[in-house]
RNA sequence: GGGGGCAUAGCUCAAUGGUAGAGCAUCGGACUCUUAAUCCGCUGGUUGAAGGUUCGAGCCCUUCUGCCCCCA
């Protein structure tokens, strides 16, 4: 029995495991070897030495199977004789040093076979008493595990199965590890261990590792397309005095010192426009938003952002940048422009469909009668209803259209009052009335509710990659209206596979009427709406010093990243998504 | 917020309400070309937590914690 063990702490399977562990590791400072030492790294990386050889593969040996040995007769009572150890013929006598994580120990006796793993691949090392220096042998792989961060030199070969290996002739223990790993098969299946420990996840799943790799590729990407086209890459503050932006619900924080409130963003958009008033005609940025809403596979609390905004252009450009962008990415990450995602097949090469809203609840989402779901409030709230969402929240959507007095078309309590069905009527009524406190003499425009019945009806129809244009200009707070039509504003938003990738609009450049916009928002915020923004008194004076006739465009990189590495969660796209603490 | 599911050894998984098991890993032994190495042997458990029902609970009930999925 260990004497680790107590009455009230058995020892588990782990603490003997790391126990013996630790042994080694005290083992190893006893033959005058640190177990943590920093003196010695590799010369060359695993993947290089692959390339250097590459060339010299010898042709496949037949299978295991098909293999011919030949039989030895054991004369019975005689003395064990031993085969000669084979030789062993190096590809050329270069000592290559190499380094990485030993992902399993296989044991043969006088020889032992570890593969090694760096960042670039992964590569065996073959450890044999005749090659390997007596002191390495003796003190150093007898200490060594599975998990172990090693270094190894020794000029490479090919093994009969056609396997490169390093013939080591020295090998040192850099880091000793305590933990074991995960079962060599199977990995961790464990999602919640896997996004909590990450770095386990990411050691010995090379299919994780490909899905960060390819993400940062992306990034690296988008700046090289931005870049290309004269784009200046900019930070702007990731903590706001007020909320603006976007329509979202932001996370609340202060600062001691200046004993002030402020706001972990929702959007850098305000910002990033006030610097193309400041002559930056091109800019972007790549960085976190953070939004207080609840956790799905298409959300987590803090996601990643691009942001960017060019002067003197319209949306429509901006649809064909996002076309060329995507499909150059996809070509990039993946070497093609097909993507699967969640079983679906996404073709991503241009032109992509553009389909007004109006269209879509017609053609997508069965609605016969779209453009009046756009003016009607209260056809578009039964028809909301009718697919299932609750009055509370169609009172909540009705209450962020509240418009001035002498705007919109429709008082909320005839808007009520239309329902035929007195147990909807009397929902909803009593929603505004009594969850909101809200007086029923408001008057309400039919954007927000008729944008909400493309999010019932069409939006999960739309599954190649479509942009959604002519949005209602009451849920575009910052978009310009659009010139015919003064409903609508000059808006996209880019779907795929059901799900909202971006969303860009020709920029609101009139100073009056971007104050009467945030207005309305302050009117919608007093009337119980939550998500709203706050009237930016600084922007309004930005865009009265002029922003030239500009178009931005947001796009989500962690559902991009979902998209172009085929991933159903947020969080398989998202190194450290949120948790509980365990 | 509502509904459904999951939680057993370090990992992957079993176990009619009746003695908690297997594979891998670990540990010991054999083995000088293995690659899920093989062969022999030994270990390893507060069954997520707390209550309850029962002669008896991993299993049934309640509450809690964490995670996943669906809906909103």
């Amino acid at each position: 029995m260990s004497s680790r063990e107590s009455p009230e702490q058995p020892e588990t399977t782990l603490d003997r495991i790391m126990g013996e562990r630790r042994d080694k590791a005290t083992a190893l400072r006893t033959a005058g070897s640190d177990p943590y030492r920093n003196d010695i790294g590799p010369a060359i990386s695993i993947a290089a030495v692959r390339a250097k050889y590459a060339a010299t593969k010898p042709v496949p040996p037949p299978p295991p199977e098909a293999k011919v040995e030949p039989k030895v007769e054991a004369t019975p009572g005689a003395p064990k004789v031993k085969a000669p150890p084979e030789a062993i013929t190096p590809i050329d006598g270069t000592p290559l040093r190499v380094a990485g994580r030993v992902m399993v120990k296989r044991g043969m006796g006088k020889t032992v076979f570890a593969p090694i793993r760096d960042t670039t691949g992964d590569l065996q090392l073959y450890l044999n008493v005749d090659h390997l220096a007596a002191d390495d042998f003796a003190n150093v792989l007898s200490q060594l595990d599975a998990g172990d961060i090693v270094a190894a030199e020794g000029p490479a070969f090919w093994t009969k199965r056609g396997e490169l290996s390093i013939l080591a002739s020295r090998l040192w223990i850099l880091t000793k590890s305590l933990r074991p790993l995960p079962d060599k098969w199977h990995g961790l299946t464990d999602v919640e261990q896997r996004y909590r420990q990450r770095y386990v996840d990411l050691a010995v799943s090379p299919d994780v590792r490909e899905v960060f790799r390819k993400r940062s590729m992306i990034t690296r990407g988008i700046r090289r397309f931005l870049d290309e086209r004269g784009y200046l890459e900019v930070e702007t503050p990731m903590m706001h005095p007020i909320i603006g932006g976007a329509a979202a619900k932001p996370f609340v924080t202060h600062h001691n010192a200046l004993d002030m409130r402020l706001y972990m963003r929702i959007a850098p958009e305000l910002y990033l426009k006030r610097l193309v008033v400041g002559g930056f005609d091109r800019v972007y940025e790549i960085n976190r938003n953070f939004r207080n809403e609840g956790l799905s596979r298409q959300h987590n609390p803090e996601f990643t952002m691009l942001e960017f905004y060019q002067a003197y252009a319209t949306y429509t450009d901006l649809m064909d940048l996002t076309e060329a962008m995507v499909g150059e990415l996809a070509m990039a990450v993946n070497g093609r422009t097909k993507a699967t995602w969640d079983g679906v097949e996404i073709e991503l090469a241009p032109p992509w469909r553009r389909l007004s809203i109006r269209d879509a609840v017609r053609e997508l989402g069965g609605i016969a009668e779209a453009t009046r779901v756009f003016e009607d409030p209260a056809f578009a709230a039964e028809i909301a209803i009718t697919h299932g969402v609750p009055a509370a929240d169609v009172a909540r959507v009705m209450l962020a259209g509240v418009t001035s007095d002498r705007g919109g078309n429709l008082v909320l309590a005839d808007v009520v009052a239309g329902f035929k069905d007195p147990a909807r009527r009397a929902a909803l009524a009593g929603s505004i009335v009594e969850r909101y406190d809200s007086p029923m003499q408001r008057r309400i425009t039919a954007g927000h509710l008729g944008y909400l019945v493309f999010e019932v009806t069409a939006e999960k129809q739309v599954v190649q990659p479509t942009f959604l244009t002519e949005f209602p200009l009451a849920v575009s707070p910052l978009a310009r209206k659009n010139d015919v039509d003064g409903a609508f504003c000059d808006r996209f938003e880019l779907y795929c596979n059901g799900r909202e990738i971006a969303n860009g609009f020709s920029e609101l450049n009139d100073p009056d009427d971007q104050r009467s916009r945030f207005a309305a928002q302050m009117r919608a915020k007093q009337a119980g709406a939550d998500e709203t923004m706050d009237y930016d008194e600084d922007y309004c004076r930005a865009l009265e010093v002029g922003l030239p006739p500009t178009a931005g465009e947001g796009i989500g990189i962690d559902r991009l990243a979902m998209l172009l590495t085929g991933q159903p969660s947020i969080r398989d796209v998202i190194l450290f998504p949120l948790m509980r603490p365990e």
